[in-house]
DNA sequence: ATGAAAGCGCTAACAG
DNA sequence: CTGTTAGCGCTTTCAT
């Protein structure tokens, strides 16, 4: 069984290379070519089951229909769910997609956006370690069309798609506040990202307007890198001695895991004495014990609305109005926070 | 800030294309080109910041340095898992990795097979329906370098990375007759897969050289669509009336987590009344209440082999040793089974 | 040591 | 209605 290309079919047939292409391409009616030619043309792909070489294709064409993602990890729950949503987004929309991880490391990045673009992908889909605001200026610059997913740089005027942060951990600090805790602590990840800032922001407002404060020892910045090491330490800070915390506050869903995990190991109560709650959320949050309240994302929609809208610009089908888009996250209310 | 192409800087460097295709690709002191010429091209390339066109060098060279990877979902957080693995291993190696869910439909998976080919991938990975014993046919027909993973086809000779599931399932049997269960129920898929019949397997023998033996209300096969809607009556059917089980086994995490769900529905105490045993697992199953006692599979080992047997498929044209790992599985022992 | 030229497989004007 | 032709951007003999 060997491949057949488009020559060999024009050969066989004895007609043009440009017929063979044009019926494959169901552009045959509008080209006029024959019922019966096009019949015998795609009959004879069919019987000896030609498939094109998109490379070519493509090459000659000038558009891939290929979109990259590119995200920090695609291990992680949460991106790989976004990856299967943008996934079957784009394939709905006549889009391959391929993507990388970029380990949230910058130099990575800028790896992956380079041979992204060197794949001709068409169109660029990130959820970036927002240390690369070079690389953002410079797809601008080229009029390359590409959204910022879940992160991105407040001060760059780009698509994007990202969760209402500041929202959530407001709405998530109201809650716990209406549970009547009032000694709030947060356990957040060190990091420049905008998307811990706002998570921060809204606590610190939430608390603020509620007139309550939060002590230095309240709020814990973990290392990116080995957070898990630094939780125990962390939790312990908030719970032991006069000034201990009754509610914990986590910026992501593996925060709250190992934050749980600890607080189990050191005995605590949860929710009694202390109450967690977590922002985004894994599947299994409602079968841990106690089922853990969050903040889940929209993601699905997240997904799909950077797909249409790095496809809109794709394809330019208007002056793309530059699509701008901060979704609501959705309090899933379960026992951790002690109602 | 315009792309600038090879015959760009031939042109404006009064050299031929030859002599900057050869530089750039590092091929410039092999073919004798001058120290002078080559530091010219380089810094030239560097300044303008050329990015050589994939597709063309592709087309060009018939290689595309692509691996393909088909998988049920992303979304799922052990194709998640492992994709990451491919992911790493193949751009260790120096690949670039395409994927696509088949979404558990052998159609889908015949399309994802033919646009990967035709997207020109050197390879694929592919973690099947299995009812697609066809297209593997296929495939070796044309020497295609592929391998199977996590699933393969029983009678077909392809390469495949799978887990020893019959091994997996006996010892986690094996696990809940140590802590005292004689009356062992197993909740599965319903599908052609032979992991779930190995699954499926390695209980009943573990059982029946203990000397037990299980009921006919003692295998659950739910229907993949809706596993979740049966659950309910399937566990309600085990754990009610005078022949009930002292102990399930799920074949799946998902369906651990949903089964546990639905037992604790029904206030049915884990372990005390009922232990339970997970094949595969979930990130959050030591959180769980009760932590779940399951078997790991070697998800990084698995991704990581499978990628190398492509990669040593596609460059060495040599007649390829076919490769079969069977890889075990790990019982981690938590709580759900009463030790 | 360097360059000319012939493709890779397909698309798309442009002629007939 | 169909065929000719000229690329798409890069690699790679084969001369020079």
């Amino acid at each position: 069984m060997k491949r057949v290309f488009l020559k060999d079919i024009a050969r066989d047939l004895s007609v043009s290379k440009t017929a063979v292409s044009l019926v494959l391409n169901n552009k045959g009616d509008e080209n006029k070519i024959s019922q019966e030619t096009q019949k015998r043309i795609i009959a004879y792909a069919k019987k000896h089951n030609y498939v094109p070489n998109q490379l070519a294709r493509a090459l000659s064409r000038g558009k891939t229909e290929t979109i990259g993602l590119i995200i920090p990890n695609i291990s992680d729950a949460f991106y790989a769910k976004m990856a299967g949503c943008v996934e079957q987004r784009a394939m709905e929309l006549g889009y391959t997609v391929i993507f990388s991880s970029s380990k949230e490391r910058p130099e990575k990045e800028t790896g992956l956006i380079r041979a992204m673009l060197n794949r001709q992908v068409d169109g660029l889909i990130i959820a970036s370690t927002q240390k690369n605001r070079e690389d953002m200026v410079k797809l601008q610059q080229l009029k390359f069309p590409f959204v910022l997913v879940d992160r991105h740089y407040p001060d760059l005027k780009t698509n994007y798609v990202v969760a209402d942060n500041f929202e959530g951990t407001k709405k998530m600090t109201q809650h716990l506040i209406k549970n009547g805790r009032t000694r709030i602590g947060l356990v957040s990840i060190e990091s420049g990202l905008d998307a811990m800032q706002q998570r921060r922001l809204g606590y610190e407002h939430a608390l603020s307007i509620a007139g309550h404060k939060a002590p230095g020892n309240y709020i814990k910045e973990l290392n990116a890198e080995n957070h898990a090491q630094e939780m125990g330490q962390a939790i312990l800070d908030m719970v032991k001695g006069q000034d201990s915390v009754d509610a914990i506050m986590f910026t992501t869903h593996y925060l709250a895991a190992s934050g749980l995990r600890e607080l189990k190991a050191l005995g605590v109560k949860v929710p009694t004495e202390v109450a967690i709650i977590s922002f985004d959320e894994l599947g299994a949050f409602d079968l841990v014990s106690p089922p853990i309240t969050a903040s889940k994302q929209p993601v699905e929609l997240m997904g799909n609305t950077a797909v249409e809208l790095v496809v809109h610009e794709i394809e330019k089908k208007t002056a793309a109005p530059k699509g701008q888009r901060r979704l609501e996250t959705q309090l899933m209310v379960r026992k951790s926070c002690g109602s």
